[in-house]
DNA sequence: TTTGGTGCAAATGATTTGCAACCCT
DNA sequence: AGGGTTGCAAATCATTTGCACCAAA
């Protein structure tokens, strides 16, 4: 198991909690947990599992590059199964109902990526985040 | 003055402490003011004034579009003076110092935007957040 | 056995809310 | 006058931290 490698070689343990957790996040791709989500969907399996458990978990699985961190500005961090550069995703946010729907798509071009390096960046990755209507709330405003 | 108009048509009053946020937000523009930063600047011409108004009065400027909400994950909402489309901009986040530059571009273009609504979705705005090395950071890491 | 890891409870920080007093219109 | 606003303090929520105990390696 690549998962129980990647943990040892930096002196850290792979512990049923840690596995749950990426379990968890794993089997709910697509939706974008919050930390307290996530410690509900872990009891499930684990009940005796501590919520500063999760909130320790969390960032470490990031920096393990397992899970990203996304920021819908609604209040919480939220995480996602990691997702390599080519499978780059970004979210659509309708500012009506809330509802977070998902592109996958390279969103900048060359050109664009130029304008950044222009600025002496060096871009490891980006997120877009779009604000608008879904199809759903757009028919409403119409009636 | 507009801005009165603005706030009366919809039956709310302006005071002096909404115009000092606003001026406050305004003359800082570029940096990216969080609650407890405006908070202290506005106590600099206003002392009288309490943290609960400020956190009233944002989101009620941002409604009115008058100031742009923005979340860089670092724990805290932050203001910015409101951007209309076409001088629509962009954050440039470094993961290592946490300095956050700004690039004012479109970054999306005609081809990006379809496929966008092709998934049903009308965007009114978006905000791009890109995380990498700025030109400091990434000139240490070679030393 | 030797650390790293965990649960729990208390501490922090950001933001919200109830309420009486206040002040735009 | 009258209702929107405000300051203050208490309440909430998300997240962090101290510490004794537990468990991978």
């Amino acid at each position: 198991m690549k998962l129980k490698e990647q943990f040892n070689q930096k002196g850290l343990r792979i512990t049923k909690q840690r596995q749950i957790v990426m379990e968890v996040v794993e089997k709910h791709k697509g939706r974008h947990l919050s930390s307290s989500e996530i410690f509900e969907l872990v009891k499930e399996n684990y009940s005796g599992i501590g919520l500063a458990t999760i909130y320790r978990t969390l960032p470490l699985l990031e920096k393990m590059k397992l899970l990203s961190k996304i920021c819908l500005d609604d209040g919480c961090v939220r995480y996602e199964p990691y997702a390599p550069k080519e499978q780059e995703h970004h979210h659509l946010i309708c500012v009506k109902c809330g509802a977070v729907y998902e592109v996958e798509a390279d969103l900048l071009g060359i050109e664009e990526k130029q304008i950044i390096m222009n600025n002496h960046f060096s871009t490891q990755n980006y997120m877009v985040k779009l604000y608008g209507y879904c199809k759903t709330c757009a028919e409403e405003d119409v009636v």
